[in-house]
DNA sequence: CTGCTAAATCGGACTTATACGATATAATGG
DNA sequence: CCATTATATCGTATAAGTCCGATTTAGCAG
């Protein structure tokens, strides 16, 4: 027999937060995309082709996951001359850490 | 010019963990499933019916996320006679929160 | 303005993910 | 053992994601 449970506890999370959540998610979900990030933590600061050489993938492709990453929150990228440098948006991740834990206070 | 940057750190992280977090995330890249985790969150304990009644999915398409989920890590699901009764699996979600804290030191 | 370097975008083939209905499995009650 | 209820799995159509080479955009030096 199906009874529906009550809840237990509320959870808010406006559909905003909730979508940037979701985005932020879905980029780390492609192994390229973990590795790039990785990359960036250990080596920040750098241009899109430190990248295309630190990885198996051509450079456009590079350059989509890059996109991929700004739009979703991971990182930021700023022009230097014809080179694009790249660090973690660390106002993002810090917001991304913080949410995690109040969604899942274990 | 390209200057390839000294590594500002090291982070380690062996594959299995990598694999791991990459399976994690790609779990909750899809909204279905984010929804679905919302709801075990506030509805601790809940069977796969109720969950059916609460998404506007059909049931073997529920069926098929919770088994991402599960397989993933996220929740855990027991028999309870003929239904499964759904949990966050609590390890996992704190093994992840740790790695994100340590991957992330800002 | 021209040539050079770095990055981004476009067009397309190919792969993977998602959804559904139909069917199979599994426990329980009569 | 048969019917019922609850899930899980299968087959498959459609949508989304990924990749590459080619082209375009943008800054800078001469």
């Amino acid at each position: 027999m199906k009874t529906i449970p009550e809840a237990c506890c509320t959870l808010d999370l406006s559909s905003s937060e909730q979508e940037m959540l979701l985005g932020m998610f879905k980029a780390l979900s492609n192994p390229v995309r973990l590795e790039i990030l990785k990359f960036l933590i250990t080596h920040p600061g750098c241009i899109t082709g430190n990248i295309v050489d630190h990885l198996p993938v051509a450079q456009s492709t590079v350059s989509q996951h890059l996109k991929v990453l700004r739009d979703s929150g991971w990182i930021q990228g700023t022009t230097k001359g014809p080179a694009t440098c790249y660090c973690l948006d660390e106002e993002k991740i810090a917001w991304f850490k913080r949410k995690i834990g109040e969604i899942f206070l274990l």
